[in-house]
RNA sequence: GGGUCGGUGGCCGAGUGGUCAAUGGCAGCAGACUGUAAAUCUGCCGGCGUAACGCCUACGGUGGUUCAAAUCCAUCCCGGCCCA
């Protein structure tokens, strides 16, 4: 009895939703000596730690990890807690900035724990990079730099659009890529997952096990999934993005904000959807027999459905439609209690509604105040105590206002 | 080490003695519209108290000149580029 499913079996997994495989063929060789030697294959992931919060982006290589745990291999979660000082230069036109060890720590543990929504974390290794590298005296580091070259480095986009625009590019982050591949060479991964903004780290990690002699890894690629405006890459900094641990009605209503173009795409790779079905939704798109707001619904049905549950997911399509198409109040809103006469400005400001009180004057004057309905346009309105209300700021604020 | 340019509100970036809480863009917020929290248009967009208005805090740090400084001077810190 094999471990393994059929190289074949396994080839259709580990090449769906994926953008490059680097090389294939190695990618089969390698599962035939896993086939043979009865040995799963050491997949690796790395992680940042210096973001903690995943979104539905991150998910798109976190599963396909997880596909390799279904197939029977040992998958690695490698925590960047060594390499989070340095800061990742990937994609970035200035520096980023550089973590405390302990502020890594903390944001390791909450990665993880989002992750293993995801992942089966019973199977999962999980390792910090500060466990070798930590150990690499000034030598050693010397001898790591000398197995690579500056033209080579410096072919990197980020680099030298950096470099060209007189950004200042520090020494250290070139350490980055080298310190990365050689958790490659340290944890002698055959397979290491990255998003496709990884590549040029990835095929380092590659280079420096063939200077270190070990068995190269083969790199799988995962495109980067656009955030809720179908342009930039989804990220917090964009504010764009979906969060793993976002309530039922935030997804919900983030996912119908994408663009209908996103549509298949998020079908594809948010939700993975079997192919068929998928080719089914890309025709009905295609030739106009499908409404793309329904298909947007079930989308964001599906997303909900995978963070929570299939009951939340109708909820929070109710309580969308109720707030939006019926213009109604949902169903749980935070209640504040009311000890007397007070301000509404104030009100507004004590329950975050508004920054400032400047802010909830603005508010105001704009006409976004309603009170039970009513639009409330006197900034010096006073709350008195005459009975429960709902407040509404904007258009998704609420807050009952209980007084008795 | 030398030369030179620069450090402005969440970000980018104008401003170079008073009319500057500081043009403009992005982001953000609100309103209208919409199948949508998208797109578009309009408005707001440092804080505090208002009716027009006032006050406080802000233009890398500190100290100065001046009735008056983001703007001038001194000094320090940080960065880019060029030369060595």
């Amino acid at each position: 009895m094999s471990l393994f499913p059929s190289i074949n079996e396994q080839m259709d997994l580990i090449t769906t939703g994926i953008s490059e495989i680097i090389p294939k063929d190695e990618m089969v060789r390698k599962l035939e000596v896993a086939e043979k030697t009865q040995k799963p294959l050491i997949i690796k992931l790395g992680c940042d730690p210096s973001r903690p919060d995943l979104h539905i982006g991150h998910a798109v290589v976190l599963r396909k990890l997880r596909h390799f745990q279904d197939l029977g291999h040992q998958a690695i979660l490698l925590i960047g807690d060594f390499t989070a000082m340095i800061g990742d230069p990937t994609g970035r036109n200035k520096t980023r900035p550089q973590l405390t060890i302990e502020d890594a720590r903390v944001n390791a543990q909450s990665y993880i724990q989002q992750a293993s929504i995801v992942l089966d974390i019973e199977k999962l290794k999980i390792v910090n990079n500060s466990e070798w590298l930590n150990a690499l005296n000034f030598q050693d580091v010397i001898k790591l730099t000398s197995k690579y070259t500056v033209a080579r480095m410096i072919e990197r986009d980020d680099f030298t659009k950096r470099y060209k625009t007189g950004v200042p590019i520090s020494i250290h982050e070139f350490l980055y890529p080298l310190a990365q591949g050689y958790d490659s060479v340290a944890l002698k991964s055959d397979v290491e997952l990255g998003g496709t903004d990884q590549k040029f780290n990835l095929l380092v990690g590659r280079d420096l096990q063939k200077e270190y002699g070990i068995d190269p890894q083969v790199i799988i690629t995962t495109p980067l999934l656009e955030g809720t405006d179908g342009v930039e890459k989804m990220s917090k900094s964009y504010d764009n993005y979906i969060g793993i641990t976002d309530t039922p009605d935030e997804i919900f209503g983030r996912t119908l904000s994408i663009p209908d173009e996103m549509i298949s795409k998020y079908f594809e790779f948010a939700v993975h959807m079997k192919e068929q079905d998928l080719n089914e939704i890309k025709n009905g798109l295609k030739n106009g027999t499908a409404n793309p707001r329904d298909l947007k619904r079930k989308l964001a049905r599906d997303i909900v459905s995978i963070y929570h549950d299939e009951t939340a997911a109708f909820a929070a399509q109710e309580n969308f439609d109720r707030i939006h198409i019926k213009k109604d109040v949902p169903d749980d809103i935070p209640e504040y209690q009311l000890s007397g006469d007070e301000k509404l400005i104030l009100t507004m400001v004590k329950n975050k509604m508004a920054s400032s009180n400047g802010e909830a004057r603005r508010l105001i004057k704009q006409g976004s105040v309603k009170l039970d309905g009513e639009k409330i346009l006197d900034i010096h309105f006073i709350l008195s105590i005459d009975g429960n209300k709902v407040l509404k700021v904007g258009k998704r604020k609420f807050l009952k206002v209980l007084s008795v």
